[in-house]
DNA sequence: CAGTATCCCGACGGATACTG
DNA sequence: CAGTATCCGTCGGGATACTG
């Protein structure tokens, strides 16, 4: 399919008012988006986006993450292609993380996602209060 | 896309190797991913591209949906100002959602989400199946 | 330093039944 | 048709403690 499925679900949907995207489509689309939706890949591609990172240093850029959660997600996003870990045979430790081409592939989507939540943070925010008013 | 603030996460990305995003800036991109990221909005979002759409129509072009999911998932979306409900006082009642401007605004980043997901859903799912492979 | 193991709670979300 | 209400299971994910 390569660069010709995004722009055939866009051309199905054109097709007519009520054509669905595929319920075969459907299926993979929302693996994907289990994996890239979580509550960290998206933020752990986007810390990695700069370099290589320890594991250390990713539970402190990432704020808020668990060593539990840290661990969990490095290893689907490996298993996935997304990063590779390399242990250096060290006296302290060290393993280093890095984004695969495949991850940086998606870190321009991230990038541009996050850019939209900066630029749209504040509407949301307002639209959001807006509704808890006026359902009070 | 974005077309101030996104600059800025990657103007600060791009200062040093180390930089991280900015914890505040964390905060409300998980706030974003939160909504975004959950299991079926994206997928509403693709869905009402192509024009207004019924709930009934929603529940049938998105395989799989619970009505109450649809519901809570449509009420949030709303709230956040993605989509709008309207209602017809008619005696069969008729309710159409469409994207608002802000909503088509994501629905370009879902579009290349979807994109990146079908062109590289065979790479990821073969690299999945190694790693078990491997692991076993 | 770089993890794993265990416990546990809250929510996400499905199924079903009911309503204006 | 377009929802709401209720019940209930699953599991994502935090806290804590321990290991190579």
């Amino acid at each position: 399919m390569g660069t010709t499925s995004g722009a055939g679900i866009v051309g199905a949907a054109a097709i007519g008012p009520c054509a669905a995207i595929p319920a075969d489509q459907m299926a993979f689309i929302r693996q994907i988006l289990d994996r890239v939706g979580d509550k960290w890949s998206l933020l752990l591609i986007a810390v990695l986006e700069s370099g290589p990172l320890r594991y250390t240093d990713l539970q402190r850029q990432v704020p808020g993450i668990s060593q539990r959660m840290l661990s969990l997600t490095l290893r689907q996003l490996q298993q996935d292609g997304l990063i590779t870990r390399t242990a250096y045979a060290e006296v302290p430790p060290r393993v280093e993380y890095t984004l695969t081409p495949l991850g940086r592939s998606l870190h321009g989507i991230v990038t541009t996602l996050i850019g939209w939540a900066a630029d749209h943070h504040d509407e949301i925010r307002a639209n959001r209060d807006r509704a808890a008013t006026l359902g009070s």
